[in-house]
DNA sequence: TTTAAAGTTGAATGATCATTCAATATTATG
DNA sequence: CATAATATTGAATGATCATTCAACTTTAAA
């Protein structure tokens, strides 16, 4: 069905769609510019996607698949240690690790068309649930949190770290940004508290 | 320097961009669209907003206003009372009155342009500071939080506002919702325990 | 009432858009 | 090697875009 020249196309044209959103939005990235990008027609991306909406559709696949990945080498390293302390993962939820692996601008980019399009609604929302599945099966393997309800610690974990996240990327202050994520930092810890 | 006529005009483009945003996304949502929608052709819109630039700027404004509002009937209300408790207050942060004030589809399809736009990232960041500022206020009417350092808490509380609201708004399943939401409030009422 | 300013119209601009298509080149298969 | 499938090209489509402009109308000021 897909030889190796089409999935290799295929990923190309999604990292160059990636490339270009960083600099210049999804919005504004057009299937011509992707094309002038890479060096190629824009009908061999539509031949690859035939509409813009699959293109889009498949940056979201895309940019989420990545966004998993925050978790593997912390699973990683579960496996070999059997244990690992929340609060190292906690800081690491607070890393600039995120936006390391996908960039902010492109991601509440593709964030608010979840609000008229209920495919890429439901990727998001498989994202999230999964992210925070994630999260409880780490807290269960410490002993310390055998008491708690981890289900629900990860969801309160977790909108605290998407708060989080949303409000400091707006701050630009330096010093200011760092007093803020000790501020959430503690606040998670807090939940962890036996 | 401005007239009766020209600001009822300017009011009427952006509620009509507004509108329109709604349905169709601001990025989707052209001068000419706005221009039919409300019966006057293109160029008096750019009359009033010589560019699609500042025609979006003034959209923003005109949502993150709207935002602000959540608090009057509240502020209103202390003041006549000099005291509210402030479960009531957390229980309307969590309310959809910020929905039916601001679509979040709009809303988060402006905050998504903070990341190319230092000014629009400045506006957003007033509007939060502001918010927070508000709430902080309202902490400090209730006697049995005067211990506490509210400043810290309307930031540990509108972290968690914020990350459930954009959680929520993946949530399709009205039981689901529910349940979050009651997490979530849960969450805040830990907080404010004197 | 004259005149200037502000408001409004509609047509035209060139740029860019997603998409289509037929033609050509490359690769895989039998 | 032949042939079918896949990959790639480049030109052309009509729609839509933000923006410009000159002309016209209404309103305000003097």
């Amino acid at each position: 069905m897909s030889t190796r020249v089409s999935i290799d196309r295929k990923k190309e044209i999604i990292e160059g769609f990636y490339e270009l959103s960083k600099v210049n939005g999804i919005e504004n990235t057009s299937i011509a510019k992707i094309g002038k990008h890479l060096g190629m027609p824009p009908s061999l991306i539509m031949h690859y996607f035939p509409t813009r909406d699959i293109l889009i559709s498949n940056l979201i696949s895309f940019i989420l698949k990545r966004m998993l990945r925050i978790y593997t080498p912390i699973i990683k390293e579960l496996r070999v240690q059997n244990y690992t302390d929340p609060v190292t993962f906690v800081d690491r939820l607070f890393s600039r690790d995120w936006n390391l692996l996908i960039d902010d601008g492109v991601f509440y980019g593709c964030f608010s068309l979840i609000f008229r399009n209920e495919t890429i609604k439901r990727e998001f929302r498989n994202l999230h649930l999964k992210l925070r599945e994630n999260l409880k099966e780490i807290l269960d393997q410490d002993e310390k949190l055998n008491q708690k309800d981890t289900a629900l610690l990860s969801e309160q974990i977790f909108v605290v770290v998407e708060g989080a996240y949303y409000y400091l990327s707006m701050i630009e202050d330096e010093e200011m940004y760092e007093d803020k994520v000790q501020i959430f930092k503690n606040q998670v810890y807090q939940l962890l508290k036996p």
